[in-house]
DNA sequence: TTGAAAGCGTTACCAA
DNA sequence: TTGGTAACGCTTTCAA
């Protein structure tokens, strides 16, 4: 235990007043350049830091950022938000700011910690993923004093988006569809949907898209189809084996898949353990297309054909919004493209089809 | 903005002293029953939410721990890194702390961002990752007075382990030596080594396996069998490159390559990708072995041979450590395998070989 | 240009 | 069992 410096030893060691040194660390200009150097050197020798504790109760600032991570299965450990977490952290620790991650599941329910978050000061902002349906949080964190800006569109059950909230977000809709077109360019017809959580709006989104590019093809999707998963590795595993156990991947059969869309990439991997496991082959049996374009999809073997949001840009731009909206420093406005000048800052950015391995024609054609 | 309510509403609310509502919302035993009740209910109903700022500051605790990421071009994205990171926040959070996460990069120089940290009294206690041989970090953090446990072992240059140091670490030299074994033991006997960057401990650890292993069967390495690389996919995919360029991969040359270990999973898939280029068949021409075994590694074609690491445990031990070292709540210090009750707390966890499909006996045999 | 002193919202010690 | 009152270490008026 080293005994610690405060200001007041650093005051004394110079010989003025804590008021002069505390102006002085901040740069204030009303300071003498004489006395300055005096108590920057006494700082130094004393090996003075400042508690950031104490100077946030009296600034009323931490400059700390909060990131609530999706809820379990997912963790903070689903490689989507880990590269998001990137962009993100990247960008706020340029500004200066440091994040904090917390888990909604841990100590407490979802709401109270973040309550306490808004309430208790931790951070100066925070930043929403996993928008559900009618998110509940947004109402608590729009009535709380914290800045935030969320990942996701914040949508009611009616499908309108939640007025007045700023947030970033990939077309999950048009780019479902881009996907799954794509497939049905390729000769598919039978093509399979494992989807999201359906109370998360992504996953919604992405359903629709996929419904839209077969009806506009023509092709009325049986009910079977369409696998409701969780946006994990061992919900995408699970999903194919139902479709395997429901005899829809059997090739004798004439009503046999051809293709399957998974809504993201983490269970198009698990898709693909399952056809493997099955003895299928990909994409000469089946073709099997993501969503994310995570950077894992490209290391898979054959890789993986997907819709590709640009995932550590989609953390710069959060986080570029949010310092936006804590007036920091270096936090500029201009960087974001604005999509909607309404109430909120809307930021939806394109998702980008990459076609690659894992997806090919239809058998026998 | 909404009004924020501190203790000194409750307390007018509820007709008593700030200190007594302080004592009730601890749960001090000293409080009347009829006293907390009516306290309680008068925060419940003013939505009475502590500041843990002000809460920090008169405790001196945080309840925060900090997390140090390694520098670049390793970044937190690193997925070795990503799954520690789950264990340890996991149990952490568990335990009721957040987790803080600096990166040594942004904001000032590496030692400076921590000296911050350790003085700053912005968090309980530290996590560092990523150890240097003679890390100048561990002095710094040794006379702060900030806990802090570190992932990997703590060595001098002259492979002494530093005193007085907590950590948690796999078995780098044993690990390294048994996957070499397994190859040694396929008939191979022109075997690469890919190292990590050799100010790492850990890099330096997993070549010593390599050149143990070699020497116990006879066989004297060549200088430019052994490639430095950082770690990184790209790197491993430079080093791939290296060797393809130096002609110790043509499979006409007499004296060329048949295995190749690269000292992590993530240089073994960009060395897979390099092979892959290069028109080399895996393992039929060339076999990769990798260490760490992060979860892509299973899900590679072929999928990869690997020293594994208990990747989440150790998260979770570290955090167990430093938990102990912070007196917490739910910081079981039995859960933790005690392995030298030196100084300081040294767990080593053995390293486990995963035989899997990219490693088979050398061409022609 | 500097200093004194009043916060910031808790906790914790000491009396009562 | 409770209240008064210092801390905690910094920032920020307000005066000088």
């Amino acid at each position: 235990m080293v005994t610690k410096t405060s200001m007041a030893d650093v005051a004394r060691a110079a010989g003025v007043s804590k008021s002069t040194v505390s102006r002085a660390l901040a740069g204030d200009s009303r300071v003498k350049e004489a006395t300055r150097l005096r108590i920057e050197q006494a700082a130094q020798e004393l090996g003075y830091i400042p508690n950031r504790i104490a100077r946030a109760l009296a600034r009323g600032r931490t400059e700390m950022i909060a990131v609530v991570t999706p809820t379990p299965p997912r963790s903070f450990s689903d490689p989507f938000y880990l590269e998001f977490l990137g962009g993100l952290g990247d960008r706020v620790m340029e500004a200066g700011y440091s994040l904090v991650i917390t888990s909604p599941g841990a100590g407490g329910s979802p709401a109270n910690s973040l309550a306490e978050l808004a309430a208790g000061r931790v951070v100066d902002g925070a930043v929403l993923t996993e928008v559900q349906v009618d998110d509940p949080r947004l109402a608590l964190l729009r009535q709380a004093p914290l800045p935030f800006v969320v990942l996701g569109t914040p949508e009611d059950a009616s499908g309108g988006v939640v007025p007045g909230v700023w947030f970033v977000d990939g077309d999950n809709e048009g780019g479902a569809r881009q996907v799954v077109e794509h497939l049905l360019s390729l000769g598919h017809r039978r093509i399979a949907c494992i989807t999201g959580p359906l109370h998360l709006v992504s996953a919604r989104r992405r359903l629709a898209g996929y419904l839209q590019a077969l009806q506009a093809a023509g092709v009325a999707p049986s009910p079977e189809w369409v696998v409701e998963g969780d946006f994990t590795r061992e919900g995408g595993l699970r999903a194919g084996q139902r479709l395997l156990e429901a005899r829809l991947l059997d090739l004798r059969e004439p009503g046999s898949l051809t293709a399957i869309f998974a809504s993201n990439d983490l269970m198009a991997i698990g898709v693909l353990e399952a056809l493997r496991g099955a003895g299928l082959r990909v994409p000469e049996d089946v073709s099997v297309a993501g969503f994310d374009g995570i950077y894992l999809a490209d290391l898979l073997e054959p890789s993986l054909t997907t819709g590709a949001q640009p995932i550590r840009a989609l953390g710069r731009m959060v986080a570029e919004l949010l310092l936006g909206r804590l007036g920091a420093a270096g936090g500029d406005r201009a960087a974001v493209p604005e999509q909607i000048g309404a109430v909120g800052r809307r930021v939806v950015v394109p998702v980008q089809l990459r076609v690659k391995g894992s997806t090919g024609p239809p058998r026998g054609r």
